[in-house]
RNA sequence: GACGUGGUGGCGGAGUGGCUGACGCUGCGGUCUGCAAAACCGUAUACACGGGUUCGAUUCCCGUCCACGUCUCCA
């Protein structure tokens, strides 16, 4: 079995071959930090990220590139986001910039997505910006108007092959914008903006002073750290264009070598089914989001779909989410606390061959276009198998239990995030768990004396503050409600 | 209008040319429990509509309807 993998270009699933064996070159377009991310941030970046675990679960080694935009990016009103927000805070626009990009790693960081290798900033890479503008110009694939750098789309026959777009289709349908007259035609794109004397965001540059345009960031940068052509890009499908086409009509353009060989797109966000858009004002920011759940039951419900597939964002879909989550996470609870009284045997080992099948059903599932849905049912069926072992009094050894352990730490929390891996214990956290042991051993002791009263009273006390009591066979164990 | 994606049970959401259409949530019944909880077992009227191809289609093709996305604001 190998990876295959769908890819947008070309819209086929193709078996997976890197251009150098073991290695992956990865990019993929970050946010633009003018404001918190929201949720659909969350779905694009836990989506890759998943996608770069399995990779290095793999056993490749991934070198993972995701910018962060902090200039260039333009509203339909010709205005710098960032520029604008920095006005409406009455701040200044590098300010911003800090702000947003350290909230954003903030909520990554919350969601356990692993950072990227290499977080590359547009505004640090002005220079490398300038000279592939000064490449395109030379090669007769740019103009220059007015202090403004225009990509001439129609020196580039393939143009629109990843959104299936023919130039001579857009014409008809092509809006009028105030500074279309500018432009040869009206599908060229900025490569370079000429600073109107308002707008600060200035740099020097051949052409007078201005800022680059919002995609050649994401084509200078890629070609510094992953080189002309590179394994996978990645983004959202609603970036597929103009941006990812205008990338690759630049980088292609520039560098006469193919850009990316697979391009993987990821469906988008909706919320009660509406899509959620900044402009729209109606985004759920992550922060929102981890007030009412868990990292773990985000991340769950976010795989529950393939990634390429558009998701809803509702209470309801959550709710589903943590189910499912506490039912894989009560298994492991149980069986790590089965582990700790465990003894050193191979007692109930026939079960090996059910683990083996887990992770080669994980494997199957996730080699088929990181199909984390899938990969999740098979999870989901080791854990009834699992929680049946577990339940039936058999004796259980180290080395069958560590053999299930090991699938849900390094499948369920390695590749997809959703187990610990190990059950974290504060100081403050030991502190609780040993006043609950008390009312535990209080309520045990009420039990042997029938006073069920008080043993209920008890249980349904800690049940209000969120601890929930499970009397089994060999006595009672405690959890926090989620 | 163009391009693209999709319409699966009470909900979310996989998947397949024929074998009982996963998995999770929810509901109901059962086992276990002092009672619960957790877990396990069982169960519930799902493949938008109309044609076509085929021995056979939910799966392939065409059309219709609907939903969503993109068309230089967005991961």
């Amino acid at each position: 079995m190998s990876l295959r993998i769908f890819n947008v270009l070309g819209r086929e699933k193709q078996e997976f071959v890197p251009i150098e064996p073991g290695r992956v070159n990865m990019y993929v377009c970050g946010p633009t930090v003018y404001d918190h991310a929201h949720i659909g941030h969350a779905k694009s970046y836990v989506a890759f990220d998943v996608i770069v675990r399995y990779l290095r679960y793999s056993g490749y080694d991934v070198l993972y590139v995701q910018n962060i935009t902090d200039v260039g990016h333009l509203l339909e009103t010709g205005e710098d986001r960032i520029l604008r927000k920095a006005r409406q805070a009455q701040s200044v626009p590098m300010k911003i910039v800090e702000d947003y990009t350290r909230s954003y790693f903030e909520d990554m960081d919350a969601l356990g997505v692993v950072r990227p290798d290499i977080s590359p900033r547009a505004s640090g890479h002005i220079p490398e910006q300038i000279k592939m503008i000064e490449t395109l110009l030379a090669k007769g694939h740019a103009y220059v108007v007015n202090g403004s750098v225009y990509f001439d789309v129609t020196s580039d026959p393939d143009y629109g092959k990843l959104s299936n777009r023919r130039l001579e289709e857009q014409e008809a349908g092509a809006r009028d914008t105030v500074r279309a007259d500018e432009k040869r035609n009206p599908e060229d794109f900025a490569l370079w903006k000429k600073a109107e004397p308002e707008h600060i965001l200035r740099w020097d540059s051949p052409w007078g002073e201005g800022f680059p345009g919002w995609h050649i960031e994401c084509s200078a940068m890629a070609k510094k750290y992953l080189g002309t052509t590179f394994d996978i890009h990645g983004g959202g499908i609603d970036n597929i264009f103009p941006h990812n086409e205008c990338e690759i009509a630049q980088s292609e353009s520039a560098n006469d070598a193919p850009f990316a060989n697979y391009w993987l797109l990821v469906g988008s966000l909706t919320v009660d089914g509406v899509k959620m858009s900044k402009s729209l004002g109606n985004f759920r920011t992550i922060k929102d989001a981890l007030q009412s759940y868990r990292p773990e039951v985000i991340r769950t419900f976010l795989l529950t779909a393939h990634y390429s597939n558009p998701i809803d964002y509702s209470d309801d879909a959550l709710q589903a989410a943590t189910g499912g989550w506490e039912r894989i996470n009560n298994a492991v609870r149980l069986l790590r606390r089965t582990m700790a009284g465990a003894p050193q045997s191979e007692a109930g080992s026939d079960f090996l061959p059910r683990v083996e099948e887990a992770r080669r059903a994980f494997i199957e599932a996730m080699d088929d276009d990181f199909n984390t849905p899938r990969a999740l049912a098979g999870l989901q069926e080791f854990t009834r198998d699992v929680n049946a072992l577990l339940n039936s009094g058999q004796p259980l050894g180290l080395a069958i239990l560590t053999a299930i352990n090991a699938v849900y730490t390094t499948l369920g929390g390695g590749v997809l995030g959703i187990v610990g891996q190990s059950e974290a214990a504060s100081s403050d956290g030991q502190r609780e768990a040993a006043l609950v042991e008390l009312l535990i051993a209080m309520r045990a002791q009420a039990r042997v004396n029938k006073n069920y009263a008080e043993s209920d009273r008890i249980r349904s006390e800690l049940a209000r503050i969120g601890i929930v009591l499970e009397d089994r066979p060999d006595g009672t164990i405690w959890r926090v409600q989620s």
